[in-house]
RNA sequence: GGGCGCGUAGCUCAGUUGGUCAGAGCGCCUCGCUUACACCGAGGAGGUCGCCCGUUCGAGCCGGGCCGCGCCCACCA
């Protein structure tokens, strides 16, 4: 006995025990080797290397923990790094978390409401340092649930959005594009949100279908007559400054230039003429309230109009709404409006109205478009080259229906409001003079208390911080130490592929693709793959809110990352798709299966008396058709998996393992050979031809697990790493290799004599019930040597003799097989009549093919037009299927 | 209002360039504790491929229309 095979012996007690893989009991030391082992940190200047590879993870909020998105994205992503790895790649999984401003600090602000306190009672640094301390406290949640998962991460060097390199490259940044005039100050209308006190961009916010009621109101001309103007928003009245109609309505041509007297206030309002008022549309009288609307702000602009405001960044009226609504919230002063309207007889009609109302994505609340003053940042230039990236295909998107999505919206892009009046975020790096209102945008904060340079007056910074995704943008190079010239910045920047939803291709991805542009002059990434959005079960968003949520934590910790892993590979697709736990079982089924056929190869392999694990090579040793098929087999499943990981086609990448192992591996090739690894007697040397024989099939055997444990490690990696030790691997599977096709292995025609073998053995085991043992006997190397075909019809002769004269006296039949007989059917128990309707049934299937080929064949126009190959192909057909029903 | 996409077996989904394409998994029914696996194996039932036209020798697969559903974008009070 060798070492290696004592040391392999020794490991495989282990197993003897185990009749199935238990995820709880192997997946989470194998998440310590890995960690321990290195492997998911790769050094930045090595250089004995096939290359390298990266990808920047989508940072999770630090208050988050893992959903179901972040599961099936994490598991794409690590199938990509784990293939790369395995290949020999520098492999670099780019790991850590988003501040996520608004998100975190409401998280905070609740906790501290629920202590009786609150931010401002804080103050601005000990409510930071409350968020950073709370952070410290729930923030590792989800990288500790992506380690569950398996996710291959460098967690060695996790980032965070607000650390200070990460810091130095968002004040970087913001002062460039200050400096190159993009980024600006400006009073504004924006999208307020009251909930978290702060403006909100566009993509923030969400347009929801709501029923209102659609009010006319007269308002008096000074000088006599009316003019009838609808809202959905009579609160906002108070805030007119004009009354507009479109220049081209002849209608109101004369009312132009007058003034109309606002009721309830008594302000005087020009009536002034715009393009945007619809004539078509109720009165063709609109109010214009620049202060409150984004369309009357524009108008505003245009007629330079008064902008007065009567609601306050808190949602309600404000002061300068007048007595008798200050302080309402907008929805209560409606009421009063419509009342105090109703009570002078100004409303003169009132209709239902379905209408779009927008919402914060953040919050929840209703949004209050405000005039208000923010940064901004202007995109138009930022936009053409990154347009000109995916134009081109140096960014390639995947599926490509989604680059006409992002070309349509970066051709209409707009500017970005980059201010939150938040604390929790970066502070945005410009300092005003108390005296003279100078501005100074600059990467050093100024020596506190040195005066302005200007008038010597006292430096305020700003108080806004950026938006999140300003500084996310930054994230595929800011993580490698940009601006710093890093070695992690020249080996893994560019990444390779940016992995994520649709939902944040705007948001997140145009814009890091704008950034990367722009500050590196190369796109941060060159394929954007776009992945499924799961969906609860019932065909509904997964929210935690409408509990429609599955917790992907839950299902680990009942099937085994391994399973969920392969499940949401499975279910995914370009679709949306509603999540299947069946998928996750059969991820399951698929991992337990694979474990149970290397645990039975290795113990019959052990069982061997005279075989050493130690002198079996690496190399498989073909002996027989079977061999040969497997491996052929092997190498098209091979071949299938590369070249759908390939083109992000993880789902049929992931069916083609477990069909290749159950249909293939398991279902036929263990049944195969397990004459072939017959039991031994253990005292009884076998004689030295069989033991060569079974030296033989054994390394053949080890082979075949060897590699389909590699190919499917992307998938399932902890099954296949546990079962790596067995099979004799010495390091982690996870730094090992990655399966090779061997081309001269693949044989079309043991293919398709095995193919054939098989319907052969079809044939018998659809008399299953009365067949007994021999029909394994049937192997592919015994009917090779007589031909299939006169064996499929022998088996058919046979069938049919035996259904037809058999009477049930005869307890066995024999089937003539090249080297003898074998004893196939038991006529104990036979049900004839079960058979005859099966072979019944195949009569009737083989008569309507063969109609169909004879109606096609007798088509005129079908052997007139159709390609001459194809016509030879359905002449063929008929002949076969004639045959096979005369032969059943 | 624009754009994208979907409607295939009870359920969740596959079905490349039109010619065995009517499939898989789960579920269901029947049978089997055959010493890898009952977290198993074998077999079976089940579908006018949403509907209607059209193109074609031939259409889940291409074109048009309709019905139903989803998502994204959008400043008509």
């Amino acid at each position: 006995m060798s070492e290696r095979d004592t040391q392999i012996r020794e490991r495989l007690s282990l197993l003897r025990d185990s009749t199935h893989f238990e995820p709880e009991r192997f997946e989470p030391q194998i998440v310590q080797r890995w960690l321990e082992s290195g492997l998911f940190h790769p050094d930045p200047q090595d250089r004995e290397d096939e290359g390298t590879y990266s990808i920047a993870i989508p940072p999770p909020n630090v208050t988050g923990s893992l959903h179901m998105g972040h599961a099936l994205n994490s598991s794409i992503q690590d199938v990509l790094i784990r293939r790369n790895r395995m290949r020999g790649m520098r492999t670099k999984w780019i790991l850590g978390t988003d501040h996520a401003g608004i998100a975190t600090q409401a998280q905070v602000e609740k906790l501290l409401a629920s202590e009786g306190s609150s931010r401002t009672q804080l103050g601005r640094e000990a409510f930071l340092a409350r968020v950073w301390e709370w952070r410290e406290h729930y923030g590792g949640t989800i990288v500790s649930q992506l380690k569950r998962l398996g996710a291959s991460c460098d967690y060695s060097e996790e980032r965070f959005t607000l650390d200070g390199d990460y810091a130095k490259a968002v004040v970087e940044v913001f002062v460039a594009l200050y400096e190159k005039g993009y980024i600006y100050k400006d009073r504004y209308i924006v999208n307020w949100d009251p909930g978290s006190r702060s403006a909100i961009s566009d993509l923030e916010v969400e347009e929801r279908e709501e029923q209102d009621t659609l009010y006319s109101i007269v308002y008096d001309l000074e000088g006599g007559g009316t003019m009838t103007i609808a809202t959905v928003r009579p609160e906002t009245m108070l805030a007119d400054t004009a009354v507009a109609v479109n220049p081209n309505d002849e209608r109101y041509s004369d009312l132009v230039g007058r003034t109309a007297i606002l009721p309830l206030v008594g302000r005087r309002l020009p009536v002034i003429a715009d393009d945007y008022v619809k004539t078509d549309f109720g009165t063709g009288q609109l109010k214009i309230t620049p202060a409150h609307d984004p369309n009357d702000f524009e108008i505003g602009r245009r007629h330079e109009l008064e902008q007065i405001s009567v609601i306050g960044e808190d949602g309600r009226m404000s002061e300068q709404a007048g007595e008798a609504f200050a302080g309402m919230t907008v929805l209560d002063a409606r009421v009063a409006v419509v009342e105090a309207l109703e009570r002078e007889g100004r409303i003169v009609a009132q209709e239902p109205y379905v209408h779009n109302v927008p919402y914060s994505h953040r919050s929840g609340q209703r949004i209050e478009p405000l005039i208000s003053l923010q940064w901004f940042m202007r995109m138009d230039e930022l936009a053409a080259p990154a347009i000109e990236a995916v134009r081109s295909g140096a960014v390639k998107i995947v599926p490509e229906n989604h680059r006409k999505v992002y070309l349509d919206w970066m051709a209409e892009i707009r500017p970005w409001c980059i201010s939150r009046q938040l604390w929790w975020g970066h502070r945005i790096p410009a300092w005003t003079c108390e005296g003279c209102g100078a501005v100074q945008v600059q990467a050093m904060a100024p020596e506190s208390q040195s005066p302005c340079p200007q008038c010597g007056g006292q430096l305020l910074q700003e108080e806004d911080v950026l938006d999140t995704w300003f500084s996310s943008a930054l994230w595929p190079f800011a993580t490698l130490g940009w601006p710093q010239d890093t070695p992690q910045l020249r080996a893994f920047y560019p990444t390779n592929v940016l992995s994520t939803a649709r939902d944040i291709l705007f948001l997140w991805v145009a814009r890091m693709i704008m950034m990367g542009i722009e500050f590196t002059g190369r796109p941060p990434f060159t394929d954007v793959y776009i992945h499924s959005v799961i969906q609860a079960p019932d065909g509904r968003r997964m929210s935690k809110s409408l509990g429609t949520g599955v917790d992907p934590v839950e299902e680990i910790e009942r099937d085994g990352a391994d399973a969920v892993r392969f499940g949401l590979l499975a279910m995914s697709s370009s679709q949306d798709v509603r999540y299947s736990a069946e998928k996750v079982t059969q991820g399951h089924a698929l991992a337990n299966k694979l474990f149970n056929a290397t645990r039975f190869a290795l113990l019959r392999i052990a069982e061997q008396p005279g075989l050493d694990f130690g002198e079996l090579a690496s190399e498989a040793r073909p002996e027989t058709i079977e061999d040969r098929w497997i491996l052929s087999r092997l190498q098209r499943v091979k071949a299938e998996v590369n070249a759908r990981i390939d083109v992000y086609d993880f789902s049929h990448a992931a069916l083609a393992l477990y069909d290749f192992v159950y249909g293939e591996l398991c279902d036929w090739y263990l049944e195969w050979i397990k004459p072939r690894l017959a039991l031994a007697d253990p005292e009884q040397p076998l004689p030295a031809d069989e033991l060569e024989r079974r030296q033989a099939l054994a390394a053949t055997l080890l082979a075949v697990l060897r590699e389909t444990v590699a190919l499917a490690h992307p998938v399932i990696p902890f099954v296949t790493e546990e079962l790596w030790t067995y099979l004799g691997g010495e390091d982690l599977l996870a730094g090992a290799f990655w399966p090779q096709v061997e081309q001269e292995l693949i044989d079309a025609d043991v293919e398709a004599d095995v193919a054939r073998a098989i319907e052969a053995i079809s044939l018998l085991r659809g008399w299953r019930d009365s067949v007994s043992a021999p029909v394994r006997k049937l192997v592919p190397a015994r009917l090779a040597a007589n031909g299939y075909e006169a064996t499929v019809a022998a088996i058919a002769s046979l069938a049919k003799l035996d259904l037809s004269d058999h009477d049930g006296a005869a307890p066995v039949v024999t089937v003539p097989i090249p080297g003898g007989t074998v004893e196939v059917l038991s006529a104990e128990g036979l049900d004839l009549g079960a058979a005859e309707r099966r072979r019944e049934a195949a009569r009737e299937r083989l008569r309507q093919d063969i109609e169909r080929v004879q109606r096609k064949l007798d088509n005129a126009g079908f052997v007139a037009k159709a390609p001459a190959e194809v016509v030879v192909a359905e002449r063929e057909k008929l002949v076969k299927l004639s045959a096979e029903l005369e032969a059943l």
